[in-house]
DNA sequence: CATCTTATATACTCATCGGTACATAAACGG
DNA sequence: CCGTTTATGTACCGATGAGTATATAAGATG
């Protein structure tokens, strides 16, 4: 009974990091989306050969998959801890706030994941955009039940709708990725945050 | 010296409408956007075989374009319109509820053209995407000087920004577009615009 | 050293991509 | 009826898409 966990693998050993290879992946597949990111530019980012890839990550959905997952896992916790906010209007901050800074880092890739992959595509990809939109419905039912808390608790005047204001910031934050996306700078974000901010209703 | 214009056209007639065809054209683009588009796809939805497309339209950039035009022309013209409004408050009204409907309409696909179209893509769709950034970036200019001068006419309290009310309601119309993209009800997207109303500074 | 197992690299598969050559068909002026 | 001109349909082009067959290399185990 080996206690040592990790049981050493048989054969040839690995040659690449595959955390480091997703990571790679996933930058592409930010960069470009699913259909514009192709195997020719996935398996050069990531250094190595097709079939090492196939091997490691299954095929083009699967690797997207996984890039997605560490997309969730890396980059978007801010969405999750913002939940925990005290009040609905620092909810809201922290929420814009890590968007901006997740959109404007020089090191990241413009836009976001998540939209660029739930807009239209073709045939093919439909079951990726489908994943996708899930995902994103997901986070924006956390944030109804969330603001849905707030209305209970006196946080919100009589007549704010919580699905509206979920909604409201859900197109907030797309509307950031989107136009990171078409180039727009830190400072031009930071004023569509801080606008959003001040018609933010009570406070 | 024919006074009658529209010399008659030599050859072999076309057998088919130009502009139907456009029109089926862009709804192609519009709902798989231009990569997710292939030939096949346009050729079969415009009823034409390829060579007539290439001979009547250019390519399939050149066909784009053309639908780009068709787009702009007779579906995002209550943009311009909006901006006709006596007040601040009329404008977002009208650019709020334009884009309500274009994004609800049955007979449309989901989703805007122009959202589809500036997130990211492969290589070959680069210059597509400079086209379609460079209008909507267009159309958030003559919002700025509109609420520029809406601004001078006293139509905003002192602290409100109108370059972050620019960007505001350039978010709200793409975070609409994606919402509308991934599939939501006229209904959710109405809630959005009264949130979005509500939240509207003054009056 | 031989064997088993897994990873690697090269070279390939077939389908589809955007775009076109070519022969034919339909209109016109002569 | 003829030549000219333009449109149509079929059949094709080279390039690239995702995915794989095969042979070899690198480790562990005996």
């Amino acid at each position: 009974m080996e206690i040592e966990a990790a049981t050493v693998p048989k054969g040839r050993p690995r040659e690449f990091c595959v955390d480091a290879a997703l990571a790679a992946a996933l930058r592409v597949f930010w960069s470009k989306g699913y259909e514009g990111a192709s195997m020719a530019d996935l398996t050069e980012a990531m250094g190595i050969t097709k079939p090492s890839l196939y091997a490691a990550f299954g095929n083009k959905e699967a690797l997207f998959n996984k890039a997605l997952d560490l997309y969730e896992r890396e980059k978007t916790d801010y969405m999750r801890a913002a939940l925990d906010a005290p009040t609905a209007r620092g909810v809201a901050e922290r929420l814009m706030y890590g968007a901006l800074d997740l959109y404007s880092c020089p090191e990241n890739p413009n836009g976001c994941l998540g939209v660029i992959n739930s807009v239209a595509c073709g045939a093919e990809a439909e079951c990726i955009r489908e994943a996708v939109v899930a995902r994103s419905a997901a986070a924006k039912q956390a944030m109804l039940e969330r603001f849905t808390r707030a209305k209970n608790e006196g946080d919100f005047p009589e007549d704010v709708d919580p699905a509206g204001i979920a909604a409201f910031l859900t197109a907030m934050n797309q509307g950031m990725a989107v136009q990171a996306g078409a180039g727009a700078t830190r400072a031009e974000l930071e004023r569509l945050v801080e606008t959003g901010l001040k018609l933010w209703p009570g406070r």
